[in-house]
DNA sequence: GAGCACTGC
């Protein structure tokens, strides 16, 4: 019996704190009218496993009842304990037996014994509450002490940049750091395993006096522990990766700067102007040695000056006051995202409203808001802030606000004429991502309703002439950069192989020039180039032995595990060299130091979408010259830097000057539903500053139409406002608004959150393929269909309390399951908003019949051979190899999406009967379009599809 | 029997 109350209590700890309770009341309860232990728990499993929806109680019951044994309904209880009704109206009876027994027991002699029993049992159960308890409390105390660490950290981090608290608040952080100290020392003495007892304080009253000092210092001496050993932490390959997860090594303020602080590197992002004082290294050397008592902030006003831009502080003000519009034209470097915001704010032009920059990435939004916060010696949040999606660090005060562009685009929706913000500043505009391309159009025509707004525009070095006549002839403010000359090198014939022509560069380069001058980029298209490569090098220069130096080979791509990914940054030791494999991730996101030589083939890969088939293909093409001269710039910034092109001179100069923009190579679905929502009537005429393939955007409309999102005119329809909620792709935005039909939108916006990450969560390490099949094929059971697969996944990891452990042991991508709950968590705020219940149902067929009201559109039936037939535009495709419906191919399937790779692929597929597309769709197909018949039809009507 | 440039809401 004790061991079994082991068990139990055991089980109980390993419970999610939700369900902890629920067992821990149902033993109490029935402790009072149960005979036995056993009886005891048979009821305590009927109870959970009858009452209880949670499957986690469900398993301890099952786990429970298991352990109990001895009982013919455990031994054939298979997985589900309560299947079947006829099992259940066993136990009714079994427990009515119980009950009989403990009647009978009570009147007749028995009586004592029972009680007594009774009695023993409640203590058993008194134990395990406790038990239950202390856990809770060990978990509490961390979280607690967590949160008090990052709190000083915060403080720390703010003072050391010349943030001045109030004495409260150093009275206050004295007090914190006190605490944790005594409390550290408090928690070594009690990890120490062999010192559970209390020691007493050392006397303070000997000698006939009493010794103040050591008499106050008594409390906190009293648990310390010098002889506490560090043990070994089985998790902490876990807990690293975790953390580097969770941090993504960006540069990030206060408390998450944990991290950062105590790495050796750092990502340094555009304009970064500390790169730019190790530029003047000798003049600033000279100046920081003969004051070396400047105060932080002292120091960073000096590095403010020291910018290309300050020169040009009165003149810039001057013109922004005279234009509404400007066009700000300076290389990266120049210190125009950081400084100009803040010029604008000394000049008060944050009286009426506040001013907003944005930023094409994330994590540029953060670390600029954070660099500029700590320039003005405020705390982050307050007057500086920024907003990305999942986190907003604003409040009311803030006036400088730092935002990615789609933020933006996202406040636009409840705020059209940004009436809040006196100056916009679109920064980065060269890159032109799809959002900043729709914000030009929108901040124009705000610009033109608000004579009060100014726009600023800011872009490095490259069809500046457009910007300007786009914004009817706005003026151009062009700021200096400050970077090293790079030599260009082209090569005399074109190379046959540029994988091998830039393994063999970089080797040249290694053994010809003497390390510690400079690191290697090399730029590759991906990670399949890369892997190659690293296999090369590693090949050629095993061969050299030690007549070389040290070669050290760094990939980096943005799929590669981040622990990994924070490897580049580590600076090279002395006499070797470091080889970088990149892809364009190094081209913009993030900044290498000590890179010296570029190796540019001149390729990468780019995306394309085909409107007529709804196909999005991933190829490998040449790059622009704006791309490879901004390869180029990648050294060059903290010295004369080199770079080697491997194509001739002739190729350059016929290569396209710009990357085409992103607004014309993709799916617009989205962007059309978003101007549709911000009142935009007339999308094909709409302002696009490069104007998309008309093509796409009559599909992105014709497919809004079917989903309903749009009326026949092309009106907004209230599933379209609706659906425009959502940060989704349509498709999926219509299946979360269709789940409130069939109450099952908490599982649909599980399917969607998952579905939009796009790359696959399933993880499949070469040397363990089997394994990862295996267990892949857990979530399939029933034969169920990629999206409802995926919902298992989720499911099972939540079931898990979100385990990191459980996704390494089923071969699950914890990255993208972390991104997959923040998304989920979102839509599930959002729900609210579109007026959508949460409801859960976990019927698979009303489940597929939301799916369905969401792709109807992308339909598929099976052909001869095994391949299908696209219903919308009959092409032939097939089912992508991942998905386990490939080894059955139903008749007919739903999929997500089209891509052409080896072949034309059909990814995340569902099984699909043909009278649910009549139900669900009736607007789009009819009932005789999905019966079987040989003969060709031509479609109906317009709009409406061609089922043969 | 395949594959995954990079972002963003």
């Amino acid at each position: 019996m004790g061991e079994l109350a082991s068990w139990v209590s055991d089980s109980l700890i390993s419970l999610s704190v939700e369900s902890r309770p629920v067992v821990v009341q149902y033993v109490i309860n029935l402790s009072r009218n149960s005979a036995s232990l056993t009886d005891l728990l048979n009821s305590l499993v009927l109870e959970l496993g009858l009452s209880s929806s949670s499957s986690e109680t469900n398993d301890f019951a099952r786990q429970l009842f298991l352990q109990v044994g001895g009982n013919s309904a455990a031994a054939s209880g298979g997985p589900h304990l309560y299947q079947t009704r006829e099992r259940e109206a066993e136990f009714l009876a079994k427990k009515q037996r119980t009950y009989t027994l403990l009647e009978a027991d009570e009147s007749g002699s028995g009586g004592k014994r029972f009680w007594k029993r009774i009695k023993s049992k409640a203590s058993e159960i008194e134990n395990l509450r406790r038990l239950s308890r202390q856990a809770y409390f060990k978990r509490r105390e961390a979280k607690k002490l967590q949160e008090l660490k990052d709190e000083i950290e915060d403080d720390e981090c703010l003072l050391s940049m010349g943030v001045k608290l109030s004495e409260a608040e150093k009275l206050d952080l004295k007090y914190k750091k006190e605490l944790y100290e005594l409390i550290m020392k408090n928690r070594t003495r009690e990890t120490d395993e062999t010192g559970e007892f209390y020691r007493m304080p050392e006397a303070y009253d000997l000698e006939g006096r009493v010794d103040q000092d050591k008499r106050f210092a008594a409390p906190s001496n009293r648990y310390c522990d010098a002889n506490a050993s560090d043990k070994m932490n089985p998790f902490a390959v876990n807990e690293a990766w975790e953390k580097h997860q969770s941090e993504k090594a960006t540069l990030k303020f206060g408390s998450k700067d944990r991290k950062q602080s105590s790495d050796e590197y750092q990502f340094v992002f555009e304009e970064d102007p500390i790169k730019f004082i190790k530029a003047t290294e000798v003049e600033q050397g000279l100046l920081s040695s003969i004051s070396e008592v400047n105060t932080t902030s002292e120091r960073l006003a000096d590095d403010r000056k020291s910018l290309p831009i300050y020169q040009y502080k009165e003149k810039l003000l001057e013109v922004v006051k005279d234009n509404q519009v400007l066009i700000i034209v300076g290389e990266t470097g120049s210190g125009k995202t950081t400084q100009i915001p803040q010029y604008l704010l000394e000049a008060r032009y944050t009286r009426r409203g506040k001013i907003a920059c944005t930023q094409p990435r994330r994590v540029a939004a953060m670390s600029i808001a954070a660099r500029v916060a700590r320039q003005m010696g405020v705390k982050l949040g307050h007057e500086v802030g920024y907003s990305i999606r999942f986190e907003d660090r604003t409040s009311d005060r803030t006036v400088l606000k730092y935002m990615t562009d789609g933020m933006l685009l996202r406040e636009l929706q409840s705020e059209p004429d940004l009436a809040s913000y006196s100056v916009v500043m679109v920064d980065e505009a060269h890159e032109r991502s799809v959002s900043t391309d729709i914000l030009f159009g929108l901040v124009k025509d705000i610009a033109m309703a608000r004579p009060d707004l100014k726009l600023l525009i800011s872009s490095a070095t490259s069809d500046t002439e457009k910007f300007s006549e786009y914004f009817d002839s706005a003026n151009i403010f062009t700021i200096p950069g400050r970077r090293y000359h790079v030599d260009i090198h082209y090569t005399e014939t074109q190379v046959a192989d540029y994988l091998a022509a830039a393994v063999d560069t970089a080797l040249q380069i290694h053994v010809k020039l003497q390390p510690g001058d400079g690191d290697i980029l090399v730029f590759l298209p991906g990670q399949d180039d890369i892997e190659n490569a690293e296999e090369m090098l590693r090949l050629k220069t095993r061969g050299l032995g030690t007549k070389i130096p040290e070669l050290i080979i760094c990939p980096i791509y943005a799929n590669l595990p981040t622990e990994l990914q924070a490897k580049i940054f580590i600076p090279t030791p002395q006499g070797a060299r470091k080889v970088v494999l990149a892809t364009n991730i190094a081209e913009t996101s993030l900044t290498i130091n000590g890179i010296k030589y570029i190796i540019d083939p001149g390729y990468c890969k780019t995306k394309t979408y085909q409107p007529r088939t709804g196909m999005e293909t991933l190829k490998v093409t040449p790059v622009s010259k704006a791309s490879a001269t901004q390869r180029a710039g990648r050294s060059g910034r903290t010295g004369p830097g080199e770079c080697y092109r491997l194509y001739t001179r002739d190729i350059y100069n016929s290569m396209d000057e710009n990357v085409e923009p992103e607004i014309k190579r993709t799916n617009l679905a989205n962007v059309v539903l978003t101007l549709k929502s911000l009142g935009i009537e007339d999308i094909k005429n709409f302002d696009f500053m490069d104007p998309p393939p008309g093509e796409t955007l009559t599909k992105a409309l014709e497919l809004l139409i079917a989903l309903g999102a749009l009326d026949e005119p092309g009106k907004l329809t209230k599933v379209g406002r609706r659906m425009a909620e959502f940060p989704l792709d349509p498709m999926l935005s219509k299946m979360i608004v269709a789940s409130d039909e069939y109450k099952c939108s908490s599982e649909l916006i599980s399917i969607a959150a998952i579905l939009s990450l796009g790359n696959s969560v399933f993880y499949r390490p070469k040397d363990k393929r089997k394994d990862a099949a295996t267990a892949r094929e857990r979530f399939y059971m029933g034969n169920v269909g990629d999206h409802i697969a995926l919902l298992n996944v989720y499911n099972s990891w939540k079931e898990t309390d979100f385990s990191t452990q459980w996704c390494y042991e089923n071969y699950i991508q914890v990255r993208s399951m972390k991104q997959a709950r923040k998304v989920r968590e979102q839509l599930e705020g959002l729900l609210k908003m579109a007026e959508i219940e949460v409801t859960s149902n976990a019927n698979d067929l009303d489940i597929r019949m939301a799916i369905v009201s969401g792709c109807f559109r992308h339909t598929a039936r099976l052909q001869k051979g095994g391949s299908y037939q696209t219903v919308e535009s009959c092409r032939t495709v097939y089912i992508h190899p991942s998905s386990v419906l490939a080894q059955a191919p139903p008749r007919w399937v739903v999929y997500h999406e089209l891509v052409e790779t080896s072949r034309e692929y059909m990814r995340q597929v569902t099984e699909l009967k043909p009278e649910w597309l009549e139900k669900v769709a009736p607007h789009y197909y009819k009932l005789e379009d999905t019966e079987d018949c040989s003969s060709k039809k031509m479609p109906r009507a317009v709009g409406r599809a061609c089922l043969n």
